[in-house]
DNA sequence: AGTGATTATATTGTATACAATATTAAAGAA
DNA sequence: TTCTTTAATATTGTATACAATATAATCACT
């Protein structure tokens, strides 16, 4: 006899919510700053490597321009970023990070830094929870590689 | 010395890009009905519970009414389900299955689980993966609630 | 029965998210 | 140099996703 097949047993299922709780997770450290979730995660980029093209980004972030042009003309409409073509070759788009961008790194990651903390996770369990993540990256990648 | 904050050792972009990922996983198994994955998940849940309100499968779901309102509606459209009012309580809409609904739980779980199965986990992976996420939901969900 | 509070869903506005298409610029070929 | 191809970004259309608000029905209390 064939086991049923239910909501709870899919591991998309549990990824979704853990991805929907991160997202209310964030509003709170993120709310003083006026920035979502993934704004914050855009200026993480950043703050990595400035000075970056909007194909950097998609990349990057693993977010298509349809998705990217939109959410950086918020991020530039609110002063975190600069938006020009590049001189030296016009179908390019320059990201660069404002004063305002620069200024705020040290105050937004600590008042994330905050929040993490209160998950209560000890080294050991989080680079095991992020190698189970990655692991199943991995085979989701090959199985889409394949599907090509 | 603080350690450099990346993006690669974030813990949510890592589940993010999983979330994508399997977004895009389900598209191969589910094209050939025209669902999306969102919608498969739905269906899932009504061929668990059917005749169920909207609330019911928001809370199932962990979707708010203002996305599964539309959502239902263009199941409704593609002839997978119907709403209708309580006769008993015209405050609620209950979402049935239709025969459809019914008939392609099978096909369905059947092109999905194929695609599953090339993620090649057994058993005991898939368990230790499993209570990775609850963990990650629970650590995320005590955090969430101490902020009201 | 009347009314205030509660419940259930729908609507609106804003923000992701991507496929497909359009636009423009650069690079390469004849 | 002109023409074709390629590359980079923007736009359009559709689909999530949620907070805040609106609407309507029910419930609870007097």
């Amino acid at each position: 006899m064939p086991k049923e097949v239910t909501l709870n047993d899919q591991i998309c299922f549990q990824i979704s919510r853990a991805h929907q709780l991160f997202n209310k997770f964030y509003q709170e450290p993120l709310e003083k700053f006026n920035l979502t979730y993934v704004q914050y995660i855009t200026l993480l980029s950043l703050w990595e490597n400035d000075g970056v093209t909007v194909n950097y980004l998609s990349q990057k972030l693993g977010l298509s321009n349809g998705t990217l042009t939109p959410l950086l003309k918020r991020l530039e409409k609110a002063g975190w970023i600069t938006r020009n073509r590049d001189k030296t070759d016009e179908r390019r788009v320059l990201i660069h990070l404002t004063q305002l961008g620069k200024d705020n790194k040290e105050p937004i990651l600590e008042s994330v830094q905050g929040c993490l903390n209160r998950l209560n996770y000890n080294d050991d369990e989080f680079a095991d929870a992020m190698d189970t993540i990655i692991d199943l990256q991995h085979r989701l990648e090959k199985t889409n590689e394949n599907d090509k």
